[in-house]
DNA sequence: GCCGTTTTCGGCCCGACTGTTTTCAGTCG
């Protein structure tokens, strides 16, 4: 059964599939990656060496996959899965069966199910959690607690005072566990978190790495990077950060720090010859990471944060390209390192060159408030122009006879530098209402009776041409003729991931990135989007405001 | 349990940090 594996594709085109009508991704997929790291955190506690490790690896695999497991089951392709093997496609195909994996039920049975609970506390792994339970009975945070508060844990061997104290503080914070942030959540954060560094202390470089560089979806915690020649200030100002809830840890070349919001926060200074090695492996992904080092293993090299070895000798660290020009790869853009077939595309030279931010020339989906006044739409414009823009287009709700205000507004506000345009948003009903000449282009939303009866494969039927720009979601599938989809940085709350992103790409299908700002407020906000459509492996080639204003249909 | 320019068995990333240790184990990323 495993000779011959099939190597497994990314997606197909006309593959953009549904499915994902609850939020990115495919719903079977996440729930069997879900009971796999169940599966992975119960081997833990019985002191399994390598298969939890792998249930995780085969549940990052499950995660990253652009096509619902029911369709690769359909095909007969569950084991060409990277991370599958014979075993654990025999438990997805239980699971897509039956609903249960017989395995973690199994599994469960052998272990009080508050003795996991007890692994999630802070700085408690499976092997504490398992000599509470065999030496003093405790089966969960609950018994802990009172075991703790009757001094049953004084005067077990390795819990000294402070141990005994950091237990008692991760039971008491156990409430509020961290959750994951929106990229447009984190990367405020991360900005203020640079600038009050740069601020506070001499730094040289400085960059976010981990799962932020990569511009995932959503981030759980946050990795900063620095080379400075005084680390010890950069740690004291990283250590009174302004809404620092408290300090974790703090060494050398590393300190973690929890803010007020709950959101994790690591720091490590390294020195300059080192940076390129740091940031490549700490912008990851695992995965990515794992890969590269089976190919720096095959050629007698070593990767780790501080560079790549031929025994003793470094020969390579100060950059990430001199990093990938080691296994002769070309540098890989940090959107795409999650070890889903960018390696095999670098080492044929076969990855996209993917959009930039600078490919966009403008933004076509600036929201106005129903209020917004001259002096809004002027300093929106303002914004656009001092990004570079070529146009801006404002979307004005084709519904209300509020409009009318805004379009005259729109419409009057001039720019020596960019075109001003003017757009409609409503569904295709209200779209077909309006006076053709009146609008410079249209933006579909899903039609309100479409809305209580989700249905894929809609086509804005009656709307005016065929709409430019659609702000449906999750999208129709495929998408209508001519328009293209909107995607903003909160595109990702709204069913719009990068992995559904790849299979339009791949599809030919056309995006439309934009801030999706309101009132034109925060134009920045484009680069993430562009983050987002980077990360999809989207090239300039299918992005619509990529291309000026004049060259459209 | 997975995987293979170390192929069907024998590996599986590894360093920083902490607390408790007198040299290390557990956790984390």
């Amino acid at each position: 059964m495993k000779g011959g594996r099939l190597t497994y594709r990314f997606a197909r085109p006309n593959a953009l599939s549904g499915g994902s009508a609850s939020g990115g991704a495919m719903g079977t997929n996440s729930e069997v990656a879900q009971l796999f790291r169940e599966i992975a955190d119960l081997l833990d506690l019985a002191g399994e060496r390598f298969k939890p490790e792998a249930y995780r690896r085969a549940a990052r695999s499950l995660e990253g996959l652009p096509e619902d497991l029911r369709a690769l089951a359909k095909r007969g392709e569950i084991d060409a899965i990277p991370g599958i093997g014979d075993a654990l496609a025999e438990k997805i195909r239980e699971y897509l069966a039956t609903g249960s994996i017989p395995y973690l039920a199994k599994l469960q049975a052998q272990f009080p199910p508050g003795l996991l609970e007890l692994t999630r506390l802070p700085g408690l792994g499976p092997k504490t959690a398992r000599r509470f339970w065999v030496e003093l009975g405790v089966e969960g945070p609950k018994e802990l607690a009172d075991a703790l508060a009757a001094g049953r844990l004084n005067g077990v061997k390795g819990f000294g005072p402070r141990k005994i104290e950091l237990i008692g503080q991760a039971l008491a914070s156990a409430t509020t566990p961290g959750r994951r942030l929106s990229m447009v959540e984190a990367d405020q954060i991360a900005r203020s978190i640079v600038a009050s560094l740069r601020a506070r202390a001499p730094l040289d470089a400085v960059e976010l790495a981990g799962s932020f560089r990569r511009c995932r979806e959503t981030v759980g915690d946050l990795d900063v990077l620095v080379t400075s020649r005084e680390p010890e200030k950069v740690f004291d100002a990283f250590t009174t950060l302004p809404g620092l809830a408290r300090q974790l840890m703090r060494g050398p070349t590393k300190s973690t720090i929890v803010l007020d919001s709950g959101l994790q926060v690591d720091l490590r200074v390294v020195a300059p010859e080192e940076f390129g090695a740091a940031l490549q492996y700490f912008t990851g992904s695992k995965d990515h990471n794992v890969h590269l080092r089976s190919i720096a293993k095959a050629r007698d090299l070593r990767i780790n944060e501080y560079g790549v070895y031929r025994g003793e000798e470094r020969i390579a660290g100060a950059t990430e390209k001199e990093v990938y020009a080691t296994l002769e790869l070309p540098w890989i853009p940090p959107e795409i390192r999650e070890d889903h077939g960018e390696i095999e595309a670098a080492q044929h030279h076969r990855v996209p060159k993917l959009v930039e931010l600078s490919d966009v020339r403008g933004d076509l989906h600036v929201h106005l408030a129903a209020d917004a006044t001259a002096t809004t739409v002027r300093s929106a414009v303002a914004g656009g122009e001092a990004l570079g823009l070529e146009f801006l287009g404002f979307a004005v709700p084709a519904d209300s006879g509020s409009s009318d205000e805004l379009v005259k507004i729109v419409r009057s506000t001039p720019s020596s530098r960019l075109r001003v345009l003017l757009g409609a948003e409503g569904t295709p009903d209200e779209l077909a209402a309006l006076d053709p000449g009146a609008f410079d282009y249209a933006i579909a939303t899903r039609p309100t009776h479409e809305a209580e009866r989700p249905k894929r494969g809609g086509h804005p039927k009656g709307a005016t041409s065929p709409p430019t720009l659609l702000a449906h979601f999750p999208p129709p599938n495929p998408l209508p003729d001519g328009s293209s989809l909107v995607v903003g940085p909160e595109a990702p709350s709204h069913g719009v991931d990068s992995s559904l992103l790849r299979q339009l790409a791949e599809a030919g299908g056309a995006i439309a990135l934009s801030a999706d700002s309101p009132d034109g407020n925060d134009l920045d906000r484009l680069r993430l989007a562009v983050g987002l459509a980077r990360r999809g492996w989207t090239t300039a080639a299918t992005v619509t405001n990529a291309r000026p204003w004049a060259a459209r249909t």
